[in-house]
DNA sequence: CCAGTTAGTCAGAAGATCTGACCATCGTCA
DNA sequence: TGACGATGGTCAGATCTTCTGACTAACTGG
């Protein structure tokens, strides 16, 4: 959508690398350790599981997919044995979808690989340059993450 | 792949939040003025062109695609006009794929937007804390940018 | 208890991406 | 200089992702 301009680089572009490397690492580190099913789009959504579970309504609206696309996504996580779906007490219409128990090993993989990586980052920016990013960055969010 | 986890958000998803808020507004933007077929993986690839021309295979390898995805999506952007494919001078297996004149008119909206962005971010986090902000990020490429 | 909203599903189509096989050209080294 | 491995690119086919539109069931406020 933009082009290299050298070393002005546009923020954003700037932004994605990162993310991407994370994303990128991730996947290959959990694939090697045996959850070699699991699809990228199926991380991202899983990812925004919450810890007693979320709504597909509310996973769809923060991955910003459809409903259709969320659902879809979780009959295969659900079928690879990573979620569950449970009734939602509060709301007879509503389920919940909750990690389950291969889900809780795949989350455990991950999370360590994330503080893998950003023990990296610390150490290539160090301490305080990566507490002001993470500082900036939150305060970003404001503008750029609608769902708060 | 992550989890929510309250405040002490991962790096990387922090990082997700604005390149996915630019990306839609560039999307949404360009789509107004007039730019409404491109879709977003086109426009991922399109903004990988360089000035002079890129090899398709350079495209793949810096979008993370393989060169046939890179190709199908380039024959779209050919077909609508957006660029055009040129023998390589130096190399007569290769061609290049170059902005053609109507991806001229989307690249000028589409770094009008991210200019605008930009500067909504800036007055938002202030001059310094930007700079510092792309700093550190300029300096995190080192490990996260392959293609560098 | 009706009307409008919300949670989720079903069906079908379009897009994006991959693997594998293939051809032409390049570069190099004997 | 010529054979051979590497590189740039395409074709074909399959799978995965995502969308639009239509629908059912359940909630909620008057």
């Amino acid at each position: 959508m933009a082009g290299p301009d050298g070393d002005h680089q546009n923020l954003a572009l700037l932004c994605f690398y990162p993310h991407r490397a994370m994303e990128a690492r991730l996947l290959a580190t959990v694939a090697a350790e045996g959850f070699d099913d699991l699809t990228l789009a199926q991380a991202r959504l899983a990812a925004r599981i919450g810890p007693s579970g979320t709504r597909l309504t509310d996973l769809a609206e923060q991955a910003l997919v459809t409903k259709q696309t969320a659902g879809h996504l979780v009959d295969q996580l659900q079928r690879a044995g990573y979620v569950r779906r449970v009734p939602d007490p509060t709301d007879a219409r509503a389920r919940l979808v909750q990690i389950a128990e291969r889900g809780e090993q795949l989350v455990a993989v991950a999370r360590r690989v994330e503080a893998e990586v950003e023990a990296e980052w610390t150490a290539h920016l160090g301490e305080e340059a990566t507490a002001q990013l993470r500082a900036a960055l939150t305060r970003l969010r404001e503008l750029t993450d609608p769902y708060r």
